[in-house]
This record gives C-alpha cells, sequence and structure tokens, in this order.
RNA sequence: GCCGUUGUAGCUCAGUGGUAGAGCACUUCCUUGGUAAGGAAGAGGUCGUGAGUUCAAUUCUCAUCAACGGCUCCA
C-alpha cells in the first residue's frame, strides 16, 4: 500500500501502482472526467502513470496553468498525427504548449511540400476525427539504441538530433491512434477530452532558432474542452484587435505613415503631437527635480566617434549607412550615449561635479530589420526619454535606486502594473563577442544592480545574455494586446564606454577616476510609450493625455455663438476645447465625439444660454448634470494638474 | 533578412479577362433637432508600382515596394 497527501492534507491509502486518474476516480466519477494530469511531488505526471511510492497528489484540471498547458502539448501530437496522415513522410521537430499567445504548435519540415493557411480548416477537420476516436495516449520508456533505431529507419535527422543530447533512462516515447513521438511528457489521458480546435495561423520559424539553420513550417493552434470556451477565446481575440495601438492610432489621429518617405518612419499627426508633449513636460519636470541637466544634441557624428564608442563593431548592420562629406563619414546616430559622453567630456570634471546628469530627449535612427517594423513599437527613427548620469562607485546604488524610484512614480502616474522587471544579464560564454571582455567588472556591476533590485523589494525575473554589450540592465518587459513582448522602459549600468571615450573626473586626493555611467529610459521612447498608452487605456486617454479635452457641442446653431464663447474661456484657462458646430442633430455630434474618446462634452442649448451654465457629458459614463463654466473649469484644472488617470 | 498572406475611394470592405461598386467620411442644399447615426444631391479611384501573356489586364504570370502573421534581431 501507499500513502498518498492531498492538496488538503488528508492522507489515503491505495494499492501500490495505483494511477492518479483512478484516485479521482475513488473521490468522484465527475472529477475524474476533468483530471487531464496530476503533479506528483511538484513533478507534472500523466494521469494514467501508476504511482509506486508515498506522494503527495494534486489533480490537474482546466482550473490548473499546468492542466492547460498538457492539455495543449498533447493537442499539438494530436495535429502532427493530423499532419502526418494527411501529409505522409513529413518530419517533425518540436510541439511545445504556449501561453502566448495561447495554445500550441509544431515546427514541421514539409520537405517540398507546401501548405498554405486555406489548408488549414482540413487538418482542424482531421484533427476533430481523429479527437472523437479518443485515443489513449501511452507512454513507453525507451533504451536510447531502441530510439535511434526507431528514427534511423524513418530518416528523422530532427529527432535523432534531439536523442543526442538525451541518455538510457530518460527517454520515452508516446503514441495515440497511429502517431508515435519522442517525448517527454505528460500527456492527458486520451485525445477524446480535446472538443474544440483552432488552427490559427502558418508560419516560418528556423530550425533551433537559428537564421543560418533550414527554415520549418509552424502551425499554430489552439485547442478547448468544449466549443464555448473556445469561442470565448476568440471574442478576447476580437476584443484585444480593437484596442491595437495601430487601429486606434488610425482611428483617433495619432500618427501616419507613407510609403514615400519610408518604412518604420512615424509622422505625428497633431493630435499624437499633443500628446508628446505633454509626455516632455512630465519628463523635464520629474528630471529637473531629480537634479538633471538637459542639453541638445546633433542626430550625426563621425564614424570615428562610433568607433571610440565601440558600437559600430556591434550595431553596424543596424544603422543606416553612412554618408560622406568631405572625406569624413558620417553615421545617423542610432544612440544618444556618445553624444552625453562627449558633453561630459567637454569641461574637466572634479568629483564635486559628480553625479553628473544630462537629459534629452533624444532622436536616433536605427535601420531595423524590415520584418520587424510593428507599428508604433519598432520603428526606424525613435525619441528616446533618454539621460546618462555619470558618478563614482560610492554613489552608483543611490542614483541606480533613484532611476529605479522615477520608473515606479511613472507607472503609477500612468496605472501601469502588469509588466515584468527584468534583471538582464551578460552571458560568459559571449564575453568579446556580443559582450566587452570584462569578467570581472560584470560580476561586480551584476552584483550592484542585483542589490538594488533586491533592497527596493522590487519583484524581478533574471534572465541571461540580454544585457547591453557595455553592461547589465533592468528592463521593463509588457505585452502588447496581440501578445508581443517589448521593453518598454531601461536602466543600464555602464561600466566600459567611460574608459573607451576617456571620460575622468579628479579625486578629493587629486588622482583622475573615471567615472561609472548610468544608461536610463524610463519612459522607453515616444513611439513604444505611445503605442503601449494608447493599448493600455484602450484609446481612452487620460484627460491630461487627452489631444483633445472637451468638445463644446451646441443644440443647433442658434447657440454656436454661445458655445464659441465657452470654448474661448476654457482655452484661455489653457484647456484644449474645440466646439463641434456642424450642421447636425445633437445625438450624432455625441456619437462622433465619443467615438474620437474625447474625455468631457460640453452641450449648449437655450437652457444652458439663459442660465450661462454647460451641461456636462463624461466620455463613457454620460450625463453628468449641469454646472457653472467656472465651476467646471475649475474642477477639470484639477483633474489635468494632478495628472488623474481615471 | 527569412517563411507565409494581403494590397480596389480618406476609412472599412464587395467585385470583374471587355478600363469599377457599397457604407462611413467629404462638399452643397433641406432640416434647427436636448444626450451614441435626420433627409437629399454631388464630388472622389490610371484597382500599390513596373514588366510580361492577350485583340483586350484592376483581374492571369513574373519582378518590385509596402502592410499583416510568425522566425531571427533589438545598443
Amino acid at each position: 500500500m501507499i500513502t498518498i497527501t492531498l492538496p488538503d492534507g488528508a492522507k489515503r491509502q491505495y494499492e501500490e501502482g495505483t494511477t492518479a486518474l483512478e484516485i479521482a476516480k475513488s473521490i468522484s466519477e465527475g472529477l475524474a472526467r476533468k483530471v487531464l494530469a496530476a503533479e506528483i511531488n511538484g513533478e507534472v505526471w500523466d494521469a494514467t502513470r501508476p504511482i509506486k511510492d508515498d506522494a503527495a497528489l494534486k489533480l490537474l484540471t482546466w482550473n490548473d496553468k499546468d492542466g492547460q498547458m498538457t492539455f495543449w502539448h498533447s493537442s499539438a501530437h494530436l495535429m502532427a498525427e493530423a499532419v502526418e496522415q494527411k501529409y505522409p513522410g513529413v518530419k517533425f521537430w518540436v510541439g511545445p504548449p504556449i501561453e502566448n499567445p495561447r495554445g500550441f504548435y509544431y515546427d514541421i519540415d514539409l520537405g517540398d511540400r507546401k501548405i498554405s493557411e486555406e489548408d488549414l480548416a482540413d487538418l482542424e477537420k482531421t484533427m476533430r476525427e481523429l479527437a472523437k476516436q479518443g485515443n489513449a495516449y501511452v507512454r513507453k520508456e525507451m533504451s536510447k539504441k531502441e530510439a535511434v533505431d526507431f528514427f534511423s529507419e524513418k530518416g528523422d535527422e530532427y529527432k535523432l538530433d534531439l536523442l543526442q543530447k538525451l541518455s538510457d533512462g530518460e527517454i520515452t516515447f508516446y503514441t495515440q491512434g497511429n502517431f508515435t513521438d519522442l517525448c517527454r511528457g505528460p500527456h492527458i489521458p486520451d485525445t477524446g477530452f480535446i472538443k474544440a480546435i483552432k488552427l490559427t495561423n502558418i508560419a516560418g520559424a528556423y530550425w533551433k532558432g537559428d537564421e543560418k539553420n533550414k527554415q520549418l513550417t509552424r502551425i499554430y493552434g489552439v485547442s478547448f474542452p468544449s466549443q464555448k470556451e473556445l469561442d470565448e477565446y476568440l471574442v478576447l481575440l476580437e476584443e484585444a484587435k480593437k484596442r491595437d495601438h495601430r487601429k486606434l492610432g488610425k482611428e483617433l489621429g495619432i500618427y501616419t505613415l507613407d510609403d514615400d518617405v519610408g518604412p518604420g518612419l512615424i509622422m505625428w499627426l497633431p493630435n499624437g503631437t499633443v500628446i508628446i508633449e505633454e509626455l516632455e513636460k512630465l519628463a523635464k519636470e520629474t528630471e529637473l527635480e531629480a537634479g538633471y541637466k538637459r542639453v541638445v544634441t546633433p542626430h550625426i557624428a563621425k564614424e570615428s566617434m562610433y568607433l571610440t564608442s565601440g558600437h559600430l563593431p556591434y550595431y553596424a548592420d543596424s544603422m543606416y549607412p553612412p554618408m560622406e562629406m568631405e572625406g569624413e563619414k558620417y553615421y545617423l546616430r542610432s544612440m544618444n550615449c556618445p553624444h552625453h559622453h562627449k558633453i561630459f567630456a567637454a569641461e574637466p570634471k572634479s568629483y564635486r561635479d559628480l553625479p553628473y546628469r544630462v537629459a534629452e530627449y533624444g532622436t536616433v535612427y536605427r535601420y531595423e530589420q524590415s520584418g520587424e517594423l510593428f507599428g508604433l513599437m519598432r520603428v526606424r527613427c525613435l525619441h528616446m526619454n533618454d539621460a546618462h548620469i555619470y558618478c563614482t562607485k560610492e554613489q552608483f546604488n543611490d542614483e541606480f535606486r533613484a532611476v529605479n524610484d522615477m520608473y515606479l512614480k511613472y507607472f503609477k502616474i500612468f496605472g501601469i502594473d502588469k509588466y515584468v522587471m527584468r534583471l538582464s544579464l551578460h552571458s560568459p560564454d559571449k564575453l568579446g563577442i556580443k559582450y566587452v571582455n570584462e569578467p570581472e567588472l560584470w560580476k561586480e556591476t551584476e552584483t550592484m544592480v542585483r542589490n538594488v533590485l533586491r533592497a527596493s523589494d522590487i519583484p524581478y525575473v533574471e534572465v541571461q545574455d540580454e544585457a547591453a554589450f557595455y553592461g547589465p540592465k533592468i528592463d521593463v518587459q509588457i505585452y502588447s494586446v496581440i501578445g508581443r513582448e517589448f521593453t518598454l522602459a531601461t536602466n543600464q549600468v555602464d561600466f566600459s564606454q567611460g574608459r573607451s571615450f576617456k571620460l575622468q573626473y579628479t579625486t578629493p586626493d587629486n588622482q583622475t577616476e573615471t567615472p561609472l555611467i548610468i544608461h536610463r529610459a524610463p519612459l522607453g521612447t515616444h513611439e513604444r510609450f505611445i503605442g503601449f498608452l494608447l493599448e493600455h487605456y484602450a484609446g481612452k486617454l487620460p484627460l491630461w493625455l487627452a489631444p483633445v479635452q472637451v468638445k463644446v457641442l451646441p443644440i443647433s446653431d442658434k447657440f454656436t455663438d454661445y458655445a464659441k464663447a465657452v470654448s474661448e474661456k476654457l482655452k484661455k484657462a489653457d484647456i484644449r476645447c474645440e466646439v463641434d458646430d456642424r450642421n447636425e442633430k445633437i445625438g450624432k455630434k455625441i456619437r462622433d465625439t465619443e467615438l474620437m474618446k474625447v474625455p468631457y462634452m460640453l452641450i449648449v442649448g437655450e437652457k444652458e444660454l439663459n442660465e450661462n451654465k454647460v451641461a456636462v457629458r463624461v466620455q463613457g459614463k454620460g450625463d453628468a448634470g449641469v454646472k457653472g463654466v467656472d465651476e467646471f473649469t475649475a474642477e477639470i484644472t484639477v483633474e489635468i494638474k494632478e495628472r488623474r488617470s481615471v
């Protein structure tokens, strides 16, 4: 007999070799029908795998993340079975479940075959038929030799490659119906659980993620235990599309692109420019308060500067090619730091000048690969909320921490709470290739950054091989509505460029020392930040950012003069206000203004004119009663000043 | 850059081997209307660009540019 401990602490006795599914059945048949997998002593297992020793057991259903992941993993196998049935002879690489977007994919070498999105419906149909058969996922342990023989016979170089890293005792195969795959598992009990399937798209993906390798065909899909859940998911996807910043950016007149100007080159329309100016105002206020000095530097520089900085060898490919003038090569800058270093170097510095903080909304140009461009999130001309802090080692912790506090201050203003702080570290095997070859300095600065994060009590994740070439950094990662991950803001340590630029300050004992540099951009770039804000607020920007804050809507043209008088009064109070004097009915004016997401509407007619008042309507909420113009102005002036988010 | 898809009016989209259509937006007129679309008329497109096939191409083929979905990349 073995003792099974359930999550509530209850202990039960079972025969050795009992499965989690049988245990579920002993609790209730209804529960057993929902069990997808089991967590045995913290490890996810097949629900049908015999348990041989005492164990802590948690039954996993659709309500558990691991239950879903197992479900999608099994769905990937089901898709592979359908693909193999329809296209015999294809070879499979890997087919994992994924969280973002939800579902699964399988990478497949189709040989000379091509499939397009039209074939997906057909594949789905085959999957449904196979699912209905309710075939069990059967686990089988194999020796390495058996496994190698199996795939050698199939001529499957991909699975043989996977096997190379595995040894006897850790090789398992799973079979469902006619499909057998090398797989660590676990899987759901049988295909009958998969009731709703949607293959979403088809894409190329390099083998092992390396662009030098062959490109395989990746099919993405998602599946659910019921049609209802699939339908709900599809509705959710539709909703997400509505807040896509590219759609909102067009509807709200924020920005535009033009073929004649070039891909990834954003032109900010008047409405978008208002947002930019408000953000800059915020940044300037905040930075002034934090002791930064503002500078302005050119968008280009000579080649020699980027050789000094060390950027050119790393990033020449993603810089616009140089232009030649009087025998000199000039580059459009793709970063502001070298210019700022030159500002530091312009006058001799003493320890009394440190920390020396220079800020600039710097325009930079990056020749991003064409396939990478994405709305406002990934562009070729960007405006960075940039600043560089030159400080001593002793000052570093306070400075770095102050920058982090600035992030948090901003995030509070914008109500940003769904982000991941990422401590981005170097990868020791890429020293001298991707990272400056200073193993000791890397170790030292990484520890410094980690300590700051710990001291601030900020939750974060550590990731290898994401550092800048000159030092470790903290990135703030966010997701766009369609699930793509982006770095919104960044705070970086640089122990390298100070020396390459021979930056120095005089210490109290009259020695020269190289400062540490912090690169920081808490508001990222205008492009990405506004793209993010549009999605974050679903286009309903808070009052202080709204391009048009108030729209005055006269009931008929008899009241246009009064509307204009009200508007003038608001404008004098620095409120962005417009009058809708079109020959339209009030319902139409309201509708159009609502769609443009203007925060406040002031409706004026006979009544308001006589009483010298306005009828306030709040965007998305409706009628908010009649008020005097001065009272209304005073109220929203406070709302704007406080940069309220609601 | 790579794989795949798409490209028709300002926007959203129909359609065709015989040089194009809808709704919204726009202009004018009627209407002067009280909290999410009043009515009528009009104007607007060398069907992304270039080449080829054809008596004839927006439609078929190729190239190219751009956008979209991924992959790779992201100082």
